[in-house]
RNA sequence: GCCACCGUAGCUCAAUCCGGCAGAGCAUCGCAUUCGUAAUGCGGAGGUUAGGGGUUCAACUCCCCUCGGUGGCUCCA
């Protein structure tokens, strides 16, 4: 969605080594000054062949060493520059005719980039600017980004009192505050009634195990990375756990299993912790410490395309509810590091493909981005904005299954071992609060908004008849506060509208005589005067239809 | 982790460039007002300027370290 471009004729003159804040500014300002210039000039771009050996004696003597190193790797005997002005730039092209070409453009930030997108090389600066063909189509882009900022998560998240990150208690360490627990209860609830459905059974497990248990699993040898360091308990070594299959694994083998129990669906909303290396945590998109709705499912191999269907079926339905019916699916195949037989990836990779198909699931593959112990589905969604954040997924396990010898009786008395099938569907709570609080603009729709229903007083005499309602509302169920602050109604309204409260009911003389209440919608909508018991009614309906 | 930048009252931000009494709006608290659909008025309180060290007669301001955040890079639920 974003443009983004390195201009060369930008990055004719180095950045200075030390930029401050407001410098920085400055410094894009000169740079726009210049580019406007240069526009204004319509300079040419020409296009010219250089034999490599020429370009590589060019560049050297300007001290482009980059391009050189480029050069050096390419294996062409004749090279392409561009020539503008005094500038000559190695590229393929094609470029535009001429400077004057440019419409509309605008440079957005300064950061660093590795070289040649290593992490290994040196780092150098980068700009990022984005062009269009005209000013109209530049605006809707700057108008879009400006949108994207408003809907920021960790803006709103602040704004609506829904949950903070503390220097105190750590990075990326969430504190759900006690508006954003409430979706999220409203969340759990909500996916635990589903599971429930569907033939899950919900389990418990703990927050660590002994180190041991990761040596065995191989998380040790393939996930050490993202792992904490162990803790010593009375000359033990325990681990925070960064995942909760062994523990559902151990719950599997803690009885000899029939295949007549297979498949048999385990799920917990289990909080996990990984180690992240600080910069490239991000909010609540990128945490420490997090809640994964995840479940696993033993099965024989003649079942896993059935289940991975029902969980292809269920997971667009969970995504459905939450406002998400546009998604991309990948499939990702095996990766360089891996485990199992190659036989054994094929057979499940195929199994993943075909329930896609059979479900006539438009896909792409994404080749070697699966996970080390299996393939897997990974469902996108896209967001009001269009933008696309990575929920779901659907893994094959034949990895751990083996590693911890796991079995089930067959009908002919034989053991066998099962095929596991690891899923999330909203991935982690953390992110897809902060997808949800993005998607929405933290306008939550009623059955998820913190607080349902806010009851507004015109003035004192009004308290008494509205803790009334208050307490008949509280007792149906539904998450109502009360402002009887002595306050002027607007100001109330104003203070339950920008807290985005998608009901408010207005109480006062009229309401008390008539025994009704008022009620309008966060959008100024008014819905007009009704009972309490078809105000019961109405809300209940809202919240059974999820809306 | 790497590069650059930032951290001032609960929140949003001044004062930092060029060292010289730390300031405003909102929120909070008190008083007045009892009001009909997006801000009633007046007053009070609120700070070891993220933490630590250094330079200086003097540090929010300059230097170093630590922690946290932002934009990217690399990696990912």
């Amino acid at each position: 969605m974003q443009t983004v471009s390195i201009m060369t004729w930008i990055a004719r003159t180095a950045l200075p080594r030390k930029i401050w804040l407001r410098s920085k500014k400055r410094y894009l300002e000169k740079k726009k000054k210049k580019m406007k210039e240069i526009i204004k000039a319509k300079r040419p771009f020409v296009r010219k062949e250089l034999s490599r050996n020429d370009a590589i004696k060019f560049f050297s003597s300007l001290g482009e060493t980059y391009k050189v190193e480029l050069l050096n790797e390419i294996t062409d005997e004749t090279v392409t520059v561009y020539e503008e002005g005094d500038f000559t730039d190695l590229c393929r092209g094609p470029h535009l005719e001429s400077t004057g070409k440019v419409k509309a453009f605008k440079l957005l930030s300064v950061a660093g980039a590795y070289w040649r997108g290593d992490e290994k090389n040196k780092m150098l600066q980068r700009i990022y600017g984005t062009a269009f063909p005209s000013k109209e189509e530049l605006k809707k882009h700057l108008d879009f980004l400006e949108e994207v900022k408003k809907r920021d998560h960790r803006r709103l998240g602040k704004e609506l009192d829904l949950f903070s990150l503390n220097d105190d208690i750590g990075a990326g360490l969430v504190l759900w505050h006690p508006r954003g627990a409430a979706i999220r209860r409203a969340i759990e609830n909500f996916w635990l009634d589903e599971h429930h459905k569907a033939g899950y059974q919900i389990l418990y497990t703990p927050h660590m195990a002994k180190l041991d248990l990761w040596k065995k699993t191989g998380h040790l040898d393939f996930y050490k990375e993202n792992m904490y360091s162990p803790m010593e308990i009375e000359g033990l070594e325990y681990e925070i756990k960064p995942m909760n299959c062994p523990f559902h694994v151990s719950i599997f083998k803690s009885h000899l299993r029939s295949y007549r129990e297979l498949p048999l669906r385990f799920a917990e909303l289990g909080t996990v912790y990984r180690y992240e290396r600080s910069g490239v945590l991000h909010g609540l998109l990128r945490v420490r410490g997090f809640t994964q709705d995840d479940a696993h499912i033993f099965c024989r191999e003649d079942q896993i395309e059935d289940e991975v269907l029902r969980v292809l079926d269920f997971t667009l339905f969970i995504l459905k509810t939450f406002g998400f019916s546009d998604y991309d699916i990948y499939l990702s195949t095996r990766p360089e590091k891996y485990v199992g037989a190659e036989d054994a990836w094929t057979k499940a990779t195929g199994a993943l493909e075909k329930a896609l198909i059979d479900k006539g699931l438009k896909y792409e593959i994404d080749p070697g981005e699966g996970v080390f112990y299996g393939p897997k589905i990974d469902i996108k969604v896209r967001d009001s904005l269009g933008r696309q954040w990575q929920c779901s997924t659907i893994q094959v396990d034949f990895n751990i299954p083996e590693r911890l010898d796991i079995n089930y009786r067959g009908s002919d008395s034989k053991d066998y071992r099962p095929i596991m099938i690891h899923r999330a569907l909203m991935g982690s709570l953390e992110r897809f609060f902060g997808v949800l609080i993005e998607h929405y603009a933290g306008a939550f729709p009623f059955w998820l908004s913190p607080v349902q229903i806010s009851l507004l007083t015109i003035s004192e005499r009004h308290a008494e008849y509205a803790r009334g309602i208050l307490n008949a509302l509280i007792k149906e169920g539904i998450r109502v506060d009360m402002d009887d602050d002595n306050e002027k109604i607007g100001y109330k309204i104003r203070k339950a509208t920008m807290l985005k409260t998608p009901f408010m009911c207005i109480i006062g003389d009229k309401e008390m005589e008539n025994n009704t209440i008022n009620i309008r919608k966060r959008n100024g909508d008014n819905v007009g005067e009704m009972t309490i018991d078809a105000l019961t009614a109405f809300l209940k309906n809202e919240i059974s239809n999820r809306r």
